[in-house]
DNA sequence: AAAAAAC
């Protein structure tokens, strides 16, 4: 049983009225006993006006209708110059991803591997260990291997897997890049519970035995930004261990703190960890960071930069924890700004680095779109967005949307509006009480509110089966973070869509967005380049390479002398990546869409004016003299 | 300026 994730054409069904029943059971909340709210607020409803209640401007366009706002003066030239454009590129989205994209009925454990078969990939450091194939040359222990193959049905290591795993197991430190999706968790996980497995010698398995420790004393520690996505390690992490004797523990903030501790007193080996919480059980001696041999940092990148770096700092330098050399480090991200390595050498010890994948260019899987927004016509745009894909019958397929907002305030009364407006949403942001979040997490995750509104506290890491759709409804200030938003579809070589409401204030993304995206072999509104100003661009994290996330000791100095070597099978040169593959389309096979067309069909439809020729020159060329310090030093906005 | 991370 199969599906798509947009069944229909979007033109044949869209003035079509809304239906709720359908085939599914599901019930949304705005039909449900209007005094059984479904979350754990009061709605605002109360206190609007009769004509903000529901059933109301779903059909009709939305002209003068419905929002509550209605459309401004002026709706019908933004309509014309952006909106219409607009349907009919969507329009050739949908009907792309109608062509090939097939997803499981069921949560599929499964991973298109043909989705990652040229896969680029750079290492540098010394002696490199060589990749692996297949799992069955690693010799990870027979429980180990039974659980990647049985229980977690994995047939093959990902591109990630096959470079990282044995780089650790060979006890080398380790910074890896790799695609949002692709394994990270997996890579660093095996060889932890594979080496705890090694170092629980007999005796010092039994040295706790028979007293309760009041102290535990993790061999392996792995850290996390957020607290769901420790979470989602930790059960990872459980899965892998199962019946080897390893124990796996778990320590975030916001839950409450004594079932934690009791869990500790039955032994860690691993413990899974957000700083703060970490700190506190350790500062309570409830853990000691003294036998730690491995540590590993998920999204690298986000722990070690600016509000964050103190606090591992810590952890890492401060608390027990043994130098770099006496324990065995790997960070893993789908971003490393070169600033950032440099930070993180100093947890370092002669590590490897380890690019899979145009870094920052997320994958090839997600077709990236990018729709010229108002601040003020974002809502009826999202309404559109969903009322279309809705009409289309995804809803109630399990096709899931993730909106990312900039401000804990604004998911909130966005989660209202589309509540109101009769779309099935909930929020998650880092004001919510830790189980109002992982509520939030969950029924989205089941489909019972298919639409999620998120702050950024969701835009790393958080593997969510089925997200169709990103939509960046108010794009991030940094390229790095549109990448992992982004990253949250398009999993385990699964296709997804991923749209963009830009606008002037995000002119300080529009270089890096545009670059990414031809970066990605998409095509990029021409009218983007007017907004191209030359301040920030990718420089900060990558450079003008075409092959992004760099080992920084390679370029800037040699006293490191990294080895480079490339293993990419088809050279993968971005100019020649199209021709390569003749007439089958850049693409692979099982994603989707194949970019040729469709760069074809939105390129007949122009979003705006081309932009003056003078624009054209911000490509590639670093803006000249723009300074780019001085812009920096001068703040933003 | 915002977001995240302990109580």
């Amino acid at each position: 049983m199969s599906y798509s994730y947009f069944s229909d054409s979007y033109a044949a069904t869209a003035e079509k009225p809304v239906r709720h029943s359908g085939r599914s059971n599901y019930n949304p909340p705005h039909l449900r006993d209007q005094n059984t709210r479904p979350f754990g607020y009061s709605y605002r409803s109360e206190s609007q006006p009769p004509n903000n209640g529901r059933g109301r401007g779903r059909r009709g366009g939305g002209r003068g209708g419905g929002g509550g706002r209605g459309f401004v003066p002026g709706y019908s030239e933004l309509d014309r110059q952006f909106r219409e454009p607009y349907r009919r590129t969507y329009d050739t989205v949908v009907e792309k991803l109608n062509e090939v994209e097939v997803v499981d009925e069921k949560p599929s454990m499964g991973i298109n591997f043909d989705a990652y078969e040229d896969i680029p990939v750079e290492t540098s450091g010394s002696d490199v260990p060589k990749p692996v194939n297949t799992f069955a040359e690693i010799d990870l222990g027979e429980a180990l291997n039974d659980n990647i193959r049985n229980r977690c049905k994995y047939v093959k290591p990902t591109p990630i897997q096959r470079h990282a795993i044995p780089v650790a197991l060979a006890g080398r430190d380790l910074m890896a890049c790799a695609q949002t999706g692709s394994g990270k968790t997996a890579a660093f996980c095996f060889p932890i519970i594979c080496g705890v497995l090694n170092l629980q010698s007999p005796p010092e398995a039994a040295a706790g035995f028979g007293r309760r420790e009041m102290t535990a004393y993790p061999l392996a520690l792995v850290l996390s930004p957020t607290r769901e996505l420790c979470c989602q390690i930790h059960e990872e992490a459980k899965k892998f261990c199962y019946q080897t004797g390893v124990k796996v523990a778990v320590a975030y903030g916001g839950a409450p703190i004594g079932h934690q501790l009791r869990s500790f007193e039955k032994g860690v080996d691993i413990l899974v960890a957000t700083p703060g919480r970490l700190t506190d059980v350790i500062e309570r001696s409830r853990v000691s960071l003294k036998r730690v041999k491995y540590l590993a940092l998920d999204e690298a990148d986000r722990m070690l930069d600016m509000g964050f770096e103190p606090q591992i700092r810590k952890i890492v330098e401060c608390l027990d924890m043994p130098p770099p050399g006496r324990r065995q480090t790997m960070l893993f991200s789908a971003t490393f700004p070169e600033q950032i390595q440099r930070l993180a050498s100093d947890f370092l010890s002669n590590y490897i680095f380890l690019s899979v994948g145009r870094v920052g260019s997320s994958t090839d899987l997600i077709l990236q779109k990018v729709v010229f927004v108002d601040d003020m016509e974002k809502r009826d745009c999202l309404r559109n967005l969903l009322r279309d894909q809705k009409a289309n019958g995804n809803l109630g397929k399990n096709a899931l949307t993730l909106v990312f907002v900039e401000t804990k305030r604004g998911a909130d009364s966005l989660e209202r509006w589309l509540c109101q407006i009769g779309f099935p949403a909930t929020a998650i942001h880092g004001d919510k009480v830790q189980y109002e979040r992982e509520r939030a997490l969950n029924i989205f995750k089941n489909g019972v509110t298919p639409i999620l509104v998120a702050t950024d506290v969701a835009s790393r890491g958080l593997d969510i089966p089925r997200v169709a759709h990103v939509i960046n409804f108010d794009l991030p200030k940094d390229i790095d973070s549109y990448v992992h938003r982004i990253g949250r579809t398009g999993r385990a070589g699964k296709s997804g869509l991923a749209t963009a409401f830009f606008n002037a204030k995000n002119s300080s993304i529009a270089k890096a967005l545009s670059e990414l995206i031809k970066e990605a072999h998409q095509e990029s509104p021409s009218w983007l380049a007017q907004y191209v100003d030359g301040s920030s661009s990718g420089d900060r994290c990558y450079g003008s390479s075409k092959f992004g996330g760099r080992d920084y000791r390679s370029s800037n100095s040699n006293s490191y002398a990294a080895d480079n070597n490339s293993y990419s099978t088809t050279g993968y040169a971005a100019a020649d990546y199209g021709g390569a593959n003749g007439g089958s389309g850049y693409d692979h096979p099982s994603s989707g869409y194949d970019t040729a067309d469709y760069g074809g069909a939105s390129g007949s439809v122009e979003y705006a004016p081309p932009p003056p020729a003078e624009f054209s020159d911000c490509y590639g060329g670093g803006g000249g003299g723009h300074g780019y310090e001085s812009i920096v030093a001068g703040g933003w906005e």
